[in-house]
DNA sequence: CTAGGATCTAGAGTCGGCTCTAGGTCAACC
DNA sequence: GGTTGACCTAGAGCCGACTCTAGATCCTAG
């Protein structure tokens, strides 16, 4: 447990966690930290590891659909200390109901595009002879003669 | 195969796909549409139950990410007819490789919300006494104390 | 005949989440 | 001492995909 690298300069933060340098001034104007942005002469920002630890939970919580104003909240809660911890766990709750609604959604988008990419497939596995002579006027697919 | 309700209107269409009229006017602006809308008396819109069919497909392919542009190329695809199949194929392909992307980030980021949820609950389900006694100054989870 | 509701057009506005600009400071190197 | 290059602030701009507005038209029912 050396002290290495306790503070992280915006530039290198932004390579770590994928955000933009504007991004995280941004979050930090959005109030999306739990400790306050430490400065440093000139007023440059200053960062431990813990911030990005944190970051990378919100990237994920982001990358899932969380909104800024959710994440925002979950921040506060946090930022709070213990004593809340059935609200962070209700709002967590909520989000994963989101995000398995959206994994269902997809998995069922995934299922007719893959219907529709195998049965361009065998369209073109068959020799444009033996496809007109297949069952004439009846659509491939439904929409409107193949689409 | 009764001649039954080959015409509807915007609000009828907009009913059944769940688009707005607004998004029906706005898609047949940007091309979205296989066929030109053909229009009753007084320039009112009709639509065809294929219609219909069509925008059900182009509402999967929107819900699963697949940006206006690309969808107008796909129209303009089925549109010209028989002939580019190949390269309908390659877009559906290109398509579901991002889709499948999704799903996958989307189940990554479910783990990490699903083991929060585990910690919280884990936590919570606790006596506030054992709580206390716990490993003191050990975050439960890395996020500066228990995220 | 009149009122209500659905529709029309063209174009402006909204929203979320950044992203970029302008104009400036500061430290380090050549 | 001049030039990078990373950083600063405040605020404007952008993007995608609608959504909404205004003002007009049209049909149907009472």
């Amino acid at each position: 447990m050396a002290e290495i690298a306790a503070t992280l300069s915006i530039g290198q933060v932004a390579e770590r966690t994928g955000l933009s340098v504007h991004a995280l001034r941004f979050y930090e104007h959005e109030g999306l930290f739990v400790n306050p942005v430490r400065r440093g002469p000139g007023g440059r920002r200053f960062y431990s590891e813990d911030d990005v630890d944190w970051l990378t939970v919100c990237v994920i919580l982001r990358a899932s659909g969380l909104p800024l104003p959710a994440l925002r909240r979950y921040t506060e809660l946090v930022r709070e200390g213990a004593g809340n911890e059935a609200e962070r766990l209700a709002l967590l709750r909520e989000h994963r109901v989101h995000v398995t609604t959206q994994l269902d959604r997809l998995a069922r988008c995934l299922d007719l595009i893959t219907f529709k990419i195998g049965v361009y497939e065998d369209l073109l596995d068959r020799p444009p002879a033996e496809r007109a002579g297949g069952s004439p006027g009846q659509p491939v697919v439904g929409d409107q003669g193949a689409g």
